[in-house]
DNA sequence: AGTATATTACTAACTAGTCAGTTATTTATC
DNA sequence: GATAAATAACTGACTAGTTAGTAATATACT
C-alpha cells in the first residue's frame, strides 16, 4: 500500500468505530453537548460519513446506548459467587464487582445518569430497559429473600434493603469516577466496602 | 394601568426572575441543552434582556447555581435534632429531611448532578464549593464520631459510614425525582428510611 | 425631560444533515 | 493475471435553521 492510500473499512467495522467514538463523546458531554464533528474527528472520518451509517444524531445516540449496555453482562460473576462463601464474602464480592465494573468503564454510569437526567425524551425508555443498574437490586433482593427465609436475616423488606445497599455502593462508585461533592474520599474501595458490609451484616442478622 | 401598559420591574426584581427561570431550564436540560430563548420565554421577557443583566449564558449559569445552593440551609434542622432524641430519631430525621428537601425542590439534586457530569469545565468548582451534598456527610460524621467515642457505636470509620449512609439516602431521593433505573419503587419514603435506619443502627451498635 | 427598563431587528458563528463527486476495493471478463 | 466495470466507502463543500450575543430604538416611570 503506497503513501497516499487510506484504509477503508467494511460497513460493520466502521459502524462500530463510529459508535465507540460517539460513546466517548456522549459520555463526556451528554447528548446536547456532544458535537457530531467531534465524534467524526475522534473516529478519524468526515462528519458526513456518520450520517451514511445513522439516520440522525439521535439514532446514533440510541445505538451507542444499546452497544454500551448490551456489551456488559454485569451479573454473571455474582450468580456463581452466591452459592459458596459466607454472607460477608457474597456482599463484599458483589459490591466490589459493581465498583470495579463502574471504574473499569466510567461511561456506563455517566451515560446512564446523563440519559436519565437529560429530559429530552431521548432513549430514556431504552436506557431503563437495558440499564444494568436496574438488574442489580433484583439480584440482591433474591439473595436477601433467601437468607431471610433461611432465618439468617431478620424479616425486613428485601427489596428495600437491596435497593439501599446498591444505592450506597453506586454513589461510592460514582463519586470515584466523577466527583459529585468534591470531597476527596481519602479511603479505598476496600475500606468502604468492608465498612458497608460490616454494618449491613450486623444490621441484617437476627 | 391601562390595557397596553406593561409592568416594569427594578433591576433586582428582574434579575431574580431571570435567575429563577434559568434555574428551571438548566435543571431540566442541563447547561448545553438549555436555550436562552426558552429562559427568556419562561421569564416572560425578550432574549436580549437576559444579556443586559448577565454577561453570558455561562455567567447566568453561575448565578443560577449560586442562587439555588445559597438559598438552601440544609443543616439547620439537623443541628437541633441531634441533641434530643434517640439515635433512631436522629438518623430517621436526618434521612427524611434530606429526602423531603430533595423532593421539595428537585432542581437542587438535578442541577448538582448535571453540573458535575457535564464536563464542560463550567461551574464545577463553584458547585463543589457550595453544594449541600458536600456538607451532609460531614454533619453525620460528627454525630457518628461522638457516638463512637461515647461507646454506643462500634469503632468503624465514621467518615466512611456517614458517606455511605448519605449515599443510600441520596440515591433513594434521586430515584424519586428522576427515575434512573426505571423501577417503580413501590414503597414509601418512610418505609425506606425505617429499613435503612434499622439496618444501620443494629449494624453500628456494639 | 431624563433615565432606566425593555424590545425589535440584527449578526456572526455554529450545527445537524445533504449532496455531488472521488477514491479504494471487489467482481466480472478476457 | 491483467484490465475494465461495478460497487461501496468516503470526503469537501454546502445549506437551512439555530443560537448566543449586539446595536439601535422604543416605552414606562419619576
Amino acid at each position: 500500500m503506497s503513501i497516499g492510500t487510506k484504509k477503508r473499512l467494511t460497513k460493520q467495522e466502521r459502524r462500530i468505530r463510529i459508535v465507540e467514538a460517539a460513546l466517548d463523546v456522549f459520555a463526556e458531554k451528554g447528548f446536547a453537548g456532544a458535537r457530531t464533528q467531534e465524534i467524526a474527528a475522534r473516529a478519524g472520518i468526515s462528519n458526513a460519513l456518520i450520517f451514511q451509517h445513522f439516520e440522525s444524531k439521535q439514532a446514533l445516540y440510541g445505538a451507542a446506548l444499546e452497544h454500551l449496555f448490551s456489551a456488559h453482562p454485569l451479573h454473571s460473576e455474582f450468580e456463581s459467587a452466591r452459592d459458596d462463601g459466607s454472607d460477608g464474602d457474597v456482599l463484599c464480592g458483589f459490591a466490589l464487582h459493581v465498583i470495579r465494573h463502574t471504574r473499569g468503564d466510567p461511561r456506563i454510569a455517566r451515560l446512564g445518569l446523563l440519559a436519565a437526567l437529560e429530559e429530552g425524551k431521548h432513549a430514556t425508555a431504552l436506557t431503563r430497559e437495558i440499564s444494568p443498574t436496574r438488574a442489580l437490586p433484583k439480584l440482591l433482593t433474591g439473595y436477601f429473600e433467601d437468607r431471610i427465609e433461611a432465618g439468617a436475616f431478620k424479616p425486613i423488606d428485601a427489596r428495600v434493603a437491596a435497593t439501599l445497599f446498591v444505592g450506597a455502593v453506586f454513589m461510592h462508585a460514582l463519586e470515584r469516577i466523577t466527583p459529585i461533592t468534591g470531597e476527596k474520599l481519602d479511603w479505598s474501595d476496600e475500606e468502604a466496602v468492608e465498612t458497608l458490609v460490616s454494618i449491613f451484616l450486623d444490621g441484617l442478622r437476627r
